[in-house]
DNA sequence: CATATATCAGACCTTTCCATCTGAAAATAG
DNA sequence: CTATTTTCAGATGGAAAGGTCTGATATATG
């Protein structure tokens, strides 16, 4: 099975997009975010908290309690996202699992890929939560997917 | 652990990079290989013979039995081996996870993430076993990376 | 203060992927 | 034909990712 993030880093990223698109203020709790976003309800709960200690996120226990963004949604960008929960692995380690494989003794793939790589870096990188806040807001079509009001 | 091969994936293009470098009626053997690779011996025969399966490989039992392309190697392309072991889902999936996401309803990502994975299977697609064969026999720091003679 | 509602922490179960083991079947060499 | 060397096929074991459960802890509200 080849892909990019982890199930678990997809999940990550549908919540924080998902209160992203909540009210400032507001703390949204797990099962809300489960319910719509139809992940499994205990394992987002790990999920955020991993948000938390990486302080992405900020959470509050109790009613009303939940989790929102930790800082404002243009200072998030996806890589943070990404970083927090797989890691970034990904832009080092050899496309064709070379152990060795370095750009001083580089596998065949490995300039090429590199380049690709830089790619899905920067895109990940310059990506913010709020570039694609605003997207959302912007489609009545996207709304509705993410099960938004 | 985000990463784009499965582990199988790899091992797969290694030997059979390892194999196009080798003459052209050579069989080669799984010891031979997965000593020189550092493949476990028996799950890279698993490996092998889902390659031979889908007929990338041609194999032989018995005393000077082995495997060997079963194209010349300028007609297999990188994506062929991908696809025999880990498929094609990557290409269709979507990259935040939404189930329901394609272009009729694309999620926030869809776009440009379209082009920049339309990039990876060009690559796969276009770079074939022969073109890095040839990489390979030009540059001695690659022959000894792939422990070559 | 008491109660209800939420996250938090840790142990546990399940599934998938990685890897091993065993014996059979085929091909070569003598 | 026999012995040896290899792949082939299926069952089994182990590790990691995904997912569940339980109880503890904190907080808002009446």
């Amino acid at each position: 099975m080849s892909l990019i993030f982890s199930r678990q880093c997809e999940y990550a990223l549908q919540a924080v997009l998902y209160m992203s698109a909540q009210p400032e203020k507001r703390f949204t709790n797990i099962v809300e975010m489960s319910d719509r976003l139809g992940i499994p309800m205990p394992f987002l709960g790990k999920t955020l908290q991993l948000l938390v200690q990486k302080k992405i996120l900020q959470s509050q226990k109790g009613p009303k309690g939940g989790f929102k963004l930790a800082k404002v949604a243009d200072e998030i960008a996806l890589f943070h996202v990404v970083d927090a929960i797989d890691g970034t692995e990904f832009l080092t380690s050899c496309v064709l699992g070379f152990p060795e494989c370095s750009s001083k003794n580089p596998c065949p793939m490995h300039s090429e890929w590199g380049r690709l790589r830089d790619r899905v870096y920067q895109m990940l990188a310059n990506k913010t939560i709020a570039d694609i806040s605003k997207e959302i807001s912007g489609s009545r079509q996207l709304r509705t997917k993410l099960k938004l009001v």
